[in-house]
DNA sequence: GATGAATGAGGTTTCATTCAT
DNA sequence: AATGAATGAAACCTCATTCAT
């Protein structure tokens, strides 16, 4: 008599919330309880949804991913400049807003998760594979209307890519150093110099 | 009669074993038994050196971070080019070699551990003012020879760094996208594209 | 379904286990897991009740002082003559039976361990009150009917109870000096003596 | 080459050393380093003088015993009134400085590890022979003065050492109901309820 | 005699997982 | 579907004791 969307809805209720407990304490210290908690349930209902601790955190990983990706699906439609939308993607992928640096937290947990997990490495080769080629199209279209460079796109998305990620990094971790204007000044600079010159200031 | 320290010995032993175990497992799967085998000593024994599990994670994060730095001291005495200390510094931190990825690993869980930790953040906060200054000074000193355009350093800097990050945890992830030609293909590109044109392929 | 609090049941199963332990070994001695398989479950049950051990060593002190007093309740409100009761209820603290020698264990192991612990400081004060101020009601009812001497009654319940509990400490300990018909007598002499004489042999 | 006098001084050194432990920690908290810290010399020292932690803690009952009955045996010499030598003796028990109460306190200990011990049961045994053997005589000799009621002598005696014992235990214990007047005017009462009336207050 | 590094057995505590209800 | 009591396998940490120096 089970309505499957209430199942639905209880496996989103226990991922929203591993989310959170992932993001204030690190999987390291997450507790299957916590999460219970967090959802205002039972351990034993969360066992119910999830098999293992390990499933739970996975699927809450993906889960992550899922909805990161899908944000960014309003910025790729949007008909502005190719320029203009590489700016707007790589902006609203630094941890601005409180979602962002939330979904960055988990994020960051996955990947070092992930140096000891060949799931969660498939996992990053998937996702990190969608991410690339939202890039790469981006820069593909603006090679095409001649305002990018023309360069091998593929290693301009991976440049915009690492960078993005690194600066993050820093960001997340507190440095006093790396403000969300420089991480800002930083890819407009990036941006700037990939972008064929009409006036704009140029790395050269 | 006091042994001459064998205190010091000891403590990078265990140290050493403890980086070894974070690269292997992690420091989430790391156990005190694991450090303890790999040191060829009791639990007791480690317990002897470092009061809790958290001061020896602690001490091998931090000595992780100063045996990497000292390891590239080299680079920034050579009498090269500025230009060519740059490319030397950030190819030696790329990971390669088996030392230098288990460095990768190891700081990769400081940092998402810091993340929850005040006192690594303070660590991290530390040890990257002082990657970024070595960066900086070179940049400073090819912008004062003219090979190096005269851009912010500082800010030339974080894109270097960042650039380095990102890449790297891509790399250590095991993403078959980003292998290690890869890797050394986008930083040619970024130092290129900062360096001032005498022939070489720019940016623009 | 909830099922009817299994909980103070389980709790009270444990403090009984803990204070039989106590009884047997001394808290110096115990250990959890004693307290468990006493208890008939494992060391995790135990902790499912009681966080930590100390808690439970707390919990089972109270416990063995609620009991001993509710065990008295019966001889205070009986219709004998004050000094016949005095005489009841020093005679029921002696430790005599099983029940009383065991209380009177853990009562010791409370008290020395108080000697370092302002919590179970505050739990002694608490119920010497009341075991005081139990003494001292009989004393002023016997007062007010002419059986006991007029003496400051609080300075006699004193007398008492010290007498009662130096006399159990020796008795307990094993002094083969020290048996049970002594206690006795030394007691009988002492009530005798604050009696008022109508043909008994007192003090002078 | 050693000369046995640093021996005996060295134990005496350790033997204060667990004596002062065991009044501020007891004996449950007593750690051997504790007690080597605090006598200025090494773990490995101490387990050279005394082979297990068990024979430290013993030796250091034993030490404390002796030392207590040995300063009372001034009071015993003295030329006053039994009377007088009673209630000097009384006096000087009740816990007041604090030698007396660091004494008291490892007596204490004592009496509670005797309930799990038998040589610690032997220990108390003989001591307290001993105590009781003192008090009795004195009482004797009062009873051959007539200054002392004509009771049973060692009645009395038990009556006395039982009231001395549990008042010092309330008082040790830190109840504020049983302070040092306090003790003091209940053992005045008794031994004034034991002396034979020449103008003093008596019981009745 | 003395040191203090090292051991290793054992204790408390945690927590994913199970299961009767 | 859900609860939460209970388990039990580890894990961290302590500390008496040993022993090379």
């Amino acid at each position: 008599m089970a309505r499957p969307s209430v199942e639905a809805q209880r496996r989103e209720q226990i991922l929203r919330a591993a989310c959170e407990v992932i993001r204030d304490k690190g999987i390291n210290a997450l507790r299957v309880s916590d999460v219970a908690a967090r959802a205002g349930m039972s351990t034993g209902a969360v066992h119910y949804y999830f098999e293992t601790k390990r499933a739970l955190t996975h699927a809450a990983f993906e889960w992550n991913f899922t909805r990161s990706l899908a944000r960014r699906e309003v910025i790729l439609t949007r008909r502005t400049s190719p320029s203009e939308r590489l700016r707007a993607f790589v902006s609203s992928y630094l941890p601005g807003d409180d979602e962002t640096t939330a979904a960055w937290h988990v994020w960051a947990e996955t990947w070092v998760e992930a140096l000891h997990d060949a799931e969660l490495r498939a996992l990053n080769e998937r996702v990190y594979e969608e991410w690339r080629s939202m890039i790469t199209e981006i820069i593909r279209d603006g090679q095409a209307d001649g305002t990018i460079i023309d360069r091998d796109p593929v290693l301009l998305a991976d440049t915009v890519v690492s960078l993005v990620d690194g600066l993050s990094m820093q960001a997340l971790v507190g440095s006093r150093h790396m403000t969300a204007s420089r991480m800002h000044a930083v890819c407009e600079h990036l941006i700037d110099a990939i972008s064929v010159s009409s006036g704009r200031v140029k790395v050269s």
